[in-house]
RNA sequence: GGAGGGAUAGCGAAGUGGUCAAACGCGGCAGACUGUAAAUCUGUUCCUUCGGGUUCCAUGGUUCAAAUCCAUGUCCCUCCA
């Protein structure tokens, strides 16, 4: 269903902003930190579990769903939410990103996308109505356009050719789109160009879609800086009245940095790929538990964090889990890593409420980075 | 009692005269990961003052050169009685 999204403060001294929408009941606010579920589950995760962190809206993959189990079976299931028993808001990304991370420069034409098929091979076309198509079956409540998310070393000129074409795919995939319970957001690309990522913010406005999503800004970046100002060249010409997405983003710091240029969602992998990896994120920077200095440590990762992981567990045992992959090991720091974006945003909320969130940032990058920020 | 096979780095296991400080796997120690082809990938793993030093069960021998060939010993395994 439908988000009715109000802007309910404006930050001072940044662009950040308060936001809130209501959904089954619920009222949500923004920023927001959404977990990733690909495959129609966050992995290792249930829905209950994701709830307990404060989640609101989690993602799924058209592609991926697409090839397995088949948007059909998810329709015909009663949509995503009764499929996957998720009852909080559900965005699906396009596929665009996986024209980025599996598709061949020589397979996107005009028409749409040309996939090999990573289960088995075949050959498959994805065109924006294909993908607006899956994603009206599959009854996500935000649809992303079908976008080229060209790599950041495009040149100028492939990029300017690939964001008219991403505007001609998102006008197709808008006629295309049908499902009137569902928010459809275009897709904002250019890569660190200034003037492409004005074109492309304004031409996609004219297009009047539900939400922008800011694409293309989380992988191969030079530095942050390109990222952070590719976030500010979108967000200055996006209608306030309409929820920002920065798709893919990311680590904490990019969060609070994306939320001063006034984006409202972001959602990223990584808590959840780092968990599985066994990394913890922590007020204090990332750890690796499979360290051996946490071979005896009985204390919690965090003992500021009110997640589940940290209420019941020690380092120690984290530890020898991972180390002895059992599957809870990943559970638990995918809960732990979640919890702790969504509690940053938490966080950053208050910040924007209180007027503070450029101290807040200070204090935040003076804990996580230590005297080493800015130097890789 | 007889016949045969074997002992290689933390473990398993290649190597059977020089190109061997010794493949590969596991384990160990680290690192990477940003709209998930990722429970994946990368580095490292005898000692070192980075010059080098000391290794392939032990001891002795053959050879310009031995983990590799010979002798003896020790220990293990298989089969026969």
């Amino acid at each position: 269903m439908k988000l009715n999204f109000k802007v309910v403060k404006k930050s001072k001294n940044t662009q950040a902003r308060l936001g809130t929408f209501l959904y089954n009941g619920k009222m949500y606010e923004t920023p927001m930190f959404m977990p990733v579920g690909t495959q129609a589950s966050v992995k290792t995760l249930s829905p209950e579990e994701i709830k307990d962190m404060n989640a609101g809206i989690i993602l799924a993959n058209t592609y991926h769903l697409w090839l397995r189990p088949g948007e059909d079976v998810v329709n015909e299931a009663g949509g995503l939410h009764k499929f996957m028993n998720y009852d909080g808001p559900i965005l699906t990304d396009s596929g665009g990103f996986q024209v980025f991370s599996l598709a061949k420069p020589k397979d996107i034409t005009e028409e749409g996308v040309v996939f090999k098929n990573h289960l088995n091979g075949d050959k498959l076309l994805l065109t924006p109505e294909k993908s607006i198509e899956i994603q009206n079956k599959l009854d996500s409540d935000i649809a992303m356009s079908f976008d080229e998310c060209p790599p950041a070393s495009a040149s100028y000129d492939y990029l300017k050719q690939s964001i008219e074409r991403t505007l001609r795919w998102a006008k197709r995939g808008k006629l295309a789109h049908k499902n009137k319970n569902q928010m459809l957001f275009g897709i904002i690309q250019g890569g660190y160009y200034e003037d492409l990522r004005k074109f492309s913010a304004i031409e996609t406005v004219k297009l009047d879609f539900d939400g922008y999503s800011i694409g293309g800004v989380a992988n191969d970046h030079e530095s942050k800086e390109d990222m952070y100002k590719a976030f500010i060249y979108s967000t200055k010409y996006l209608p306030e009245e309409k929820l920002r997405y920065a798709m893919g983003i990311g680590e904490p710091i990019d969060i609070i940095e994306g939320v001063i240029r006034g984006i409202d969602l972001f959602d990223c992998v990584s808590p959840t790929r780092l968990a599985r990896h066994g990394h913890a994120l922590t007020k204090y920077g990332k750890i690796n538990i499979k360290n051996a200095k946490y071979k005896k440590d009985f204390t919690p990762i965090s003992t500021e964090c009110d997640c589940y992981a940290c209420k019941h567990y020690t380092k120690a045992y984290i530890k020898h889990l991972i180390n002895a992959e059992e599957t809870f090991g990943a559970r638990l720091l995918s809960i732990h890593n979640i919890r702790f974006l969504i509690h940053l945003t938490e966080e950053i909320r208050e910040a924007i409420k209180s007027d503070t969130l450029l101290e807040y940032k200070e204090e935040f990058i003076k804990n996580y980075y230590g005297d080493q920020y800015g130097k890789k």
